[in-house]
DNA sequence: TTATATTGCGTAACGCTGTTACGGAAAGCG
DNA sequence: CGCTTTCCGTAACAGCGTTACGCAATATAA
């Protein structure tokens, strides 16, 4: 029955799986707390004590899971851009044409920034640092966003639908178009409405057609 | 001598010009202590305290000169546009040919974001809503930077340089690019080098050129 | 079962922050 | 000289991120 190990053995085992369990849902309780709070407040008037109340729990228990407000901001960032991430591949994966590939990833992208907008502040625009600095090798999320793209920039490359080029700058470009309408269109609110952001949207979709497409 | 006016009457005239004075003068310095105190801080770490010390004067008195710390954020922005406006003058008016014109504003623009990052972030991605919040009718320098473009569009859609369209539109889809590129470029730091930038930036050029100019 | 070791968490505190109520000193003014 | 206005600092409030410390509960071993 008991291969070699004892039931004594066998309890310790479970039992420390349970608590590793039980830590891990913690930290997933407080990240989800963290969101929703963020969503509501903010990126300022968000705080640790606020998050620690939601959850239950004393705000320097947080400190156990996270080792600071900014590792949980970047945790939340990297929660963003696999959200991010996961648009992006399904756009990409929306058609098999490579110019429609990338129509359809720069109307992803923008739809994102549309829909969830206080997260893109956070990620884009608030805590741009956090897209390059290297935090123990952890930024696989945004790494990945960026390379669907520019996947898709040198697949285009290769079918001779764009330009040749180096195509980290050509995805650079686009991103760069993508991303002042986006900002814009968050930034703007009432000023900037609806049909400005899709007038300027198919604006930038013809240029990059024009301007960096083959012909 | 005395047209109507006792010499106490000129004296309480003077006397009161030279208290507006002062008061000027000390609003002046509060502004010039929060840009430099925030040029070394940064966004974050910019407190009322450190102010009031640099410039000898209690945290309480910023008060009497600014309702609030957000205030003060808005006249340093405001400071920064006029700035930033200048330059994209002096770049309009380094050549009457419309192409070179918009090629000049768009150089500029990057140029300042990249002179100025501090700033720039601060106008551009931290406190983005200043952009079009009306704030007492007192957002001219941001209007004025915008027109300038978009004058240069329109001035250059009537040379039959840009192709015919909306100028605001197409406005608003040159400045996504640029900037997009001179975000990216800050935030980007040693990961995305000068070389990048350049090249970026050329390809963005000529992605305008062929994108939305006539030919 | 009992004793020891480990884990998990809260309390209290430090030094900050933006902001306000209040009072006192100085200057203007008749 | 006396009154009024202007100007500014002190003290305080509520909140912030963060840390040192200690207690209680649990796990482990005898």
């Amino acid at each position: 029955m008991s291969q070699s190990t004892t039931q004594a053995e066998r309890l310790r085992e479970v039992s420390r799986r349970r608590r590793e369990q039980e830590k891990e849902d913690l930290r997933r309780r407080i990240l989800d707390a963290t969101g929703s709070l963020f969503l509501e407040q903010g990126y300022e008037g968000l705080s640790m004590r606020q998050i620690a109340e939601r959850i239950g729990y004393s705000a320097t228990t947080i400190y156990r899971y996270y080792n600071d407000k900014d590792d949980l901001l970047f945790a939340i960032v990297q929660d963003g851009f696999m959200r991010f991430g996961k648009e992006l591949v399904k756009a990409a994966q929306s058609s098999d044409d490579p110019r429609e590939r990338l129509a359809a990833l720069g109307q992803a992208y923008i739809n994102f920034g549309l829909k969830n907008p206080i997260y893109y502040q956070l990620m884009f625009m608030q805590r741009f640092d956090f897209l390059f600095e290297s935090r123990a090798e952890k930024q696989a999320p945004m790494i990945d966003s960026f390379a669907v793209l520019q996947q898709a920039v040198e697949q285009g490359m290769q079918a001779g639908v764009l330009r040749q080029g180096d195509p980290e700058t050509t995805s650079i470009v686009i991103w760069s178009v993508v991303h002042g309408i986006t900002s814009l269109a968050i930034a703007g609110g009432k000023r900037f409405n609806k049909n400005q952001v899709r007038e300027s949207t198919k604006l930038a979709m013809r240029m990059i057609g024009e301007g960096l497409m083959a012909r």
